[in-house]
DNA sequence: GGACTTTGCTGAGGTTACCTCAACATGAGG
DNA sequence: CCTCATGTTGAGGTAACCTCAGCAAAGTCC
């Protein structure tokens, strides 16, 4: 297979599965901007809109609106933060926390139906091919 | 592997992918939209709107808005459709059809300097794996 | 050969998820 | 304390979509 039709496999292969996942977090009525913002704050706890900014990739000033979009969804909220009196800690409610465990599980869900057509061997092998290109690529 | 480290794994891939693929076409300053609109009237012909929005999966009123883009950038031209009163043709110029060749290529190559830290045995092994999923995933 | 519905395009106006720039308060260093 | 850097946000802008409504032309049906 020649290299254009890796790249044109890889996006037909990459389009699909970016639907599904969409697909699998339809039912929170969450947009994919604010279930990425979740995620983030359940992984790495509390931080504040700058630190958020970074790991979203986005700008300092769309994280504000992020922030906002979650408050107003009842799933964060914003704090004092009490080592510098200009920031604001983003915490997750309960609610918060809820949800972010259910879509990573819906998710995961989704992502293991779309691998499932490959055999154990196929996906440790993909497996491979992935995390080499990935490292690679930097 | 599991099969989350599996989906982050080709998300992470494919997020590095299409931001070398992004970067080989900045020459043009060709927005992401407008090439893949070039692309399509490049690879099927001289079609209606209509049809460009099918193609692109857009809705029709959009695809209006692309090709005033296009017009607007000297890629393409609105023609009468001698068949249909009602309807336009859109066709490419010839700059259109220089961009959308030259872009053609950056965007192979790209993907081929993206592909060649695999040797030629895991590239094709790479293609039957995304061939499987898709194929298997319709 | 009108009357009716459908088709093809586009104007008007809305949405999402971003952006920059400037203001403002607070913190940090000389 | 004076200056500069930092953290957040208001104001306003953009790209790439969307829906809805309107108009002209085409197709259909008696």
């Amino acid at each position: 297979m020649d290299d254009e039709g890796l790249l044109e496999a890889f996006f037909a292969v990459s389009r699909q599965l970016r639907h599904r996942t969409r697909e699998a977090l339809e039912p929170w009525e969450l947009s994919p901007s604010l279930a990425r913002a979740v995620s983030v704050l359940s992984r790495h706890g509390d931080m504040r809109p700058g630190t958020l900014a970074e790991h979203l990739r986005i700008a300092p000033r769309s994280a504000t609106e992020v922030v906002d979009d979650l408050q107003a969804a009842g799933l964060a909220e914003r704090h004092p933060d009490p080592a510098d009196r200009r920031a604001v800690l983003v915490t997750l409610t309960d609610e918060g926390v809820r949800v972010s465990r259910d879509i990573r599980e819906a998710r995961q869900a989704a992502g293991e139906r779309f691998f499932a057509t490959l055999s154990a061997g196929d996906r440790a092998e993909l497996g491979r091919l992935l995390r080499r290109l990935r490292a690679d690529a930097g």
